[in-house]
DNA sequence: ACCCAGGCGTTCT
DNA sequence: AGAACGCATGGG
């Protein structure tokens, strides 16, 4: 798998170069963002943290003295307000109270302890938990989602391999690089929104020529 | 009038 | 262990 993911890597990035995520003010503000961005376009997303910027609410301190009503009607545009809320809410009084509100404090932490930690609270699932390791903790933890597995199966990379597997190669492959794993991620979350659609079209597809190979493999396969 | 989006928790088989 | 379902808004 490494020489594949390698060679995904490398055409993405000449096609996409840096596209220097997550977009956001600070760490935490990158929490926030995981947790909003669940199963929603970022579009609402970035409606909701407007609002909550807007009261200045966009810190721990704030959020975890908040009333939940306020909450949920700030993040109400990102979907899923009521469960959400709760779920910031849980969070910011997690690093209010055991981080003095500094999320980045977990960052000096065993990379297990952080994730076991984060894993924990009720909403931070193992993409999320990835998403605030990578992009807020900056720790060379990938984040596998929905679209990297459709991705590698659609190129044959992977298979029924787990989340745990494909993120581990990456991992290894990118030498736990954090500039590169977070680029990774990045750029193939922007393709599979623009291009890789789940009924795809693939003439201008940077990726066209891995794609027909694995379609060769998969003819081959089922004969 | 559908369908989907940068998941997660709960509740079943 | 793995599948099915609810959660909710806004854009195509």
């Amino acid at each position: 798998m490494r020489s594949s993911i390698l060679r995904l890597h490398y055409t993405l990035f000449e096609e996409y170069g840096d596209l220097g995520w997550w977009p956001a003010d600070g760490p935490f503000e990158v929490a926030v963002g995981a947790i909003l961005t669940q199963n929603t376009s970022w579009n609402n997303v970035e409606t909701a943290i407007e609002s909550l910027k807007s009261e200045g609410a966009l810190c721990p301190s704030r959020i975890a003295a908040m009333n939940m009503t306020e909450l949920e009607s700030l993040v109400r545009p990102s979907g899923f307000f009521r469960q959400k809320a709760r779920y910031l809410k849980q969070l910011a009084s997690h690093i209010e109270r055991e981080y003095s509100g500094d999320i980045t404090a977990m960052s000096s932490l065993p990379m297990e302890r952080v994730r076991a930690e984060l894993l924990s609270l009720r909403g931070v699932g193992p993409e999320t938990a990835d998403t605030i390791m990578l992009y807020a903790l900056r720790m060379p933890s990938f984040v596998v989602d929905a679209y990297t597995v459709r991705l590698l199966r659609r190129l044959g990379i992977c298979d029924g391999d787990s989340h745990a597997s494909i993120k581990a190669a990456f991992e290894e492959a990118l030498d736990r690089d954090i500039a590169k794993l977070a680029n990774a991620h990045a750029m193939i979350v922007d393709h599979c929104k623009s291009v890789c659609r789940p009924t795809p079209r693939c003439v201008l597809c940077p990726l066209r020529e891995m794609c027909s190979e694995a379609e060769k493999q998969e003819e081959r396969v089922s004969d």
